[in-house]
DNA sequence: CTTTGTTGTAACTATTTCTGTTACAACAAA
DNA sequence: TTTGTTGTAACAGAAATAGTTACAACAAAG
């Protein structure tokens, strides 16, 4: 199991907005060339971004625009406006044998768990903000 | 996307083989049962975490049992045993534009920030031992 | 040495998800 | 009206998941 490439090209594609929307249009056919893929993929996940209230996409025209400061864009909240995971990241096993003592009560002992886990993810994941990663860029294309 | 059902049964197999090793021989029919799946998947799960150095199963007479003390086993043991993630967790998008900035860059600067958050996750599951959901099993099933 | 219950594994199926594609209506501005 | 673009529907191939049937290999007990 992977989490699915849309988080990467997610984050690929703001990145690129932030990068270069001062100096030109950034539209879904320059996005596309950009991460290699094809131009409806970046349509629909903007499409999410948009939703997350992340970018904001001018229709008939064109072009992709931050729709909030680059500090306060983390990759928190890329994974989650492109569904990276499902509401329960955890998949239980159906109808575990409620006659066993295990089969009953494995949600119960589980869950406080399995919710630790996605939180410790949650959590790292807000530390970095899109204003790192672009400073990173700039820094790493000046070689 | 939701993490592998594999996780949460192979959690279930483990508690219910700590859970009932001492009582009873512990087949592959027997937690199929308990878990309400089919015993040949259980197998499955319990070679790999046969292979994971977790437990030992006897070929021909039957029954799992623990293979280290139930404080040296984690959930993180189990998660890795059962190979709930691929080698990398996260996956990218093929061959990003290296005449982009943003292309060029993309894995240098995401890459170590992607391995923070798995290392986050990694250390949140090492903090629970099959000891402390054993306990916990003990303690629910008392009501 | 035969019977019994079990494991390990191969082969197959159905379902779902993922990535990518073509096609086209709706749209905004020049 | 033309142009370039977005939004979306419909489809396809590939991969992974969960489940099933079937059966050879095995170990112990009678």
């Amino acid at each position: 199991m992977q989490i699915t490439s849309r988080f990467t090209l997610a984050t690929h594609i703001m990145i690129s907005i932030a990068y270069f929307e001062k100096d030109r249009k950034v539209t879904s056919n320059f996005l596309a060339a950009s991460s290699n893929t094809n131009p409806v993929i970046i349509r629909k996940i903007l499409g999410q971004l948009k939703e997350a209230g992340l970018v904001n996409v001018k229709a008939g025209v064109g072009g992709a625009f931050l729709n909030k400061d680059q500090k306060d864009i983390t990759l928190y909240d890329i994974f989650y406006a492109v569904h990276a995971i499902d509401d329960n990241f955890f998949n239980f096993h159906k109808d575990p044998n409620c006659q066993c003592p295990v089969g009953k009560n494995i949600h119960t002992v589980l869950d406080s768990h399995l919710d630790k886990i996605q939180n410790a993810m949650d959590l790292e994941m807000k530390k970095t903000s899109l204003f790192d990663l672009i400073e990173e860029t700039i820094n790493y294309s000046k070689d």
